[in-house]
DNA sequence: GTGAAAGCGCTAACAA
DNA sequence: TTGTTAGCGCTTTCAC
């Protein structure tokens, strides 16, 4: 076989001996083919191996079959965590029984982000899918601005759709788990509290506990290390915590236990997340659960039907975390 | 400003009076334009907001400025998994400064594996990024029959570029410090075995702590526990232990932790990866580090160079691992 | 240096 | 049910 240009519609037309629409018909499974030359076409596909060019049908369908899955946040090494792991996961696996796929894009400088913009506005993507972490982010007005479809994880105050799970409501499921096994002496740390979903939890907690005193990490374990020596300096009578994710909860524990106390019997630990990490940690880790792939399928799902009717009108869906019970409390 | 059509180059052309021809040549960059046209076209541009069409552009060009970076491996939770993500984290990186983009998919099921293959044939992407599992995956082989630009993370019989890192060397590292170290009464935890990283790192291992006990574990922290359990039962004098990778030299150091052991004065880990768990266990795992993230930039530039020119030869590019002491050993 | 014109391969009216 | 035809918006010879 002769190496030739890739085949054509044409090609296959000619091989088949109809026009070009039969077999973009076919192709396209539209129905009012006669199953006899249905028949004839596959056979001419199969002989010619034709393959439609995806430019050619964009041009004019103006759909792309790809989303923008947007990561808008701080360092570079936002793949390497497992939490983005997990939305994406939820968002591939959605996606995919819809035929299109994700276009991964960073967008951690206005530069990259402008670029996310012109790549949408040239029909890059039909639509974007946005997991921001800062609420000072300006891409979600841009992409609404824009008119773009465009669906957000996290709240936003943009015109836009949004998943988001209800994080005061976790923090109150810990806030009882610890009262009800007998906590006496609370204390929580938080992540940073410019961040919304920080301030939600703690507050949430703080709406069944009480006042009980904080201190704010960042979100790794180091932070959870050092807010946990912190709290054991101030209150050394400290017989339950809650974190604000699983990491810094895996650092607090790694302090309680270098300081002698037990877990769950002498401190209870709680975080909230239910990452890989809780599974990790040694005890396991009791915490809140966010169902974060079910919230990717979410996005995915709302960004299809804004793509599909651009008239839709912005939705929210809110996620109701859960109690994992396990071994630190 | 009446929401009309979206501006094509006609539309600039006629704005700036010139050709589409011209126009073309502005955006694209080309010289032989006169300063002053250019001028004139750049504010027309501004004027009509335009933003060149991709799909027309891909049409002509036979580009679309993204590749498919496809996950060719077991379960669906692949995402979640750091290692992953650092591949990603690299890609994405280095595919940004060349204006192209990953478009992610998953292989797998053979139907999977079918539609990767289709859609580049379509011209949905103009190469792929393989990163495989197992060697028995076929899609390297359909993709080098197809005459497709790809790549493939870890090492492959197939006429394709790899890149991959040396794992017999790691192991050694780790073998020559835990011997240094003053261990007398070593033994391993490997991947599964068929799996050809854990063969080589084993088989790196035992090249220099000759044929110390093994057991097999699957790459989780729980198959590290039982594994670390198995081998304190067995060699109950056991001093120093390699584990496959650092969830599983994680899972060894919770086990030695519960059974009184101390790290690393009575028994000395080391791990494989230098993931984030190296970072988040305690004490912090002294491990061999691969450059993943360095590894993926590699394998991107290698699919690009083989998408700028075909007739480039398979090429394979292999990585040093080091060893990155901490607390563990 | 600039323009005219010919496609790239496909879908979608509209006819027949 | 099937074919004809007109584009979709762009790049790229080839003249000028």
């Amino acid at each position: 076989m002769v190496s030739r240009r890739t085949p054509t519609l044409e090609d296959v037309a000619r091989v088949a001996g109809v026009s070009r629409a039969t077999v973009s018909r076919v192709v396209n499974g539209i129905r009012n083919v006669d199953e006899e030359i249905q028949e004839v076409v596959r056979r001419a596909i199969e002989k010619t191996g034709y393959a439609p060019n995806r430019a050619a049908r964009s041009l004019v369908t103006r759909r792309t079959g790809a989303v923008a899955l947007v990561v808008s946040g701080a360092g570079g090494d936002v793949f390497g965590d497992a939490f983005f792991g997990r939305v994406v996961g939820g968002v591939v696996d959605f996606l995919r029984g819809h035929r299109m796929h994700p276009l991964l894009m960073l967008a951690d400088t206005d530069g990259a982000r402008d670029d996310v913009l012109a790549h949408l506005r040239q029909g890059g993507a039909d639509g974007a899918l946005l997991v921001t972490t800062h609420p000072s982010d300006r891409l979600p007005a841009m992409l609404a601005v824009a008119g773009l479809p465009a669906v957000v994880f996290a709240r936003t105050t943009q015109p836009l759709s949004y998943v988001d799970v209800e994080h005061a409501a976790g923090a109150e499921l810990a806030a009882r788990h610890l009262l009800g096994r007998g906590c006496r002496s609370l204390a929580t740390i938080s992540g940073p509290l410019d961040v919304p979903a920080s301030q939600e939890r703690l507050a949430g907690f703080r709406a069944v506990a009480g006042e009980v005193p904080n201190v704010a990490g960042n979100f790794t374990v180091a932070s959870g290390e050092e807010a946990m020596a912190e709290v054991l300096a101030a209150h050394p009578s400290v017989d339950g915590v809650f974190a604000g994710n699983d990491l810094m909860a895996q650092g607090a524990l790694a302090v309680l236990h270098a300081a002698g106390r037990r877990v769950p019997s002498d401190v209870a630990v709680v975080g909230f997340d239910d990452s890989s990490a809780a599974l990790a940690c040694r005890p396991k880790l009791t915490t809140v659960r966010q169902p974060v792939e079910e919230m990717g399928a979410a996005m995915a799902e709302l960004l299809l039907s804004h793509i599909e009717d651009p008239a839709t009108a912005p939705t929210v869906r809110i996620f109701e975390p859960t109690l994992v019970v396990r071994d630190s409390a």
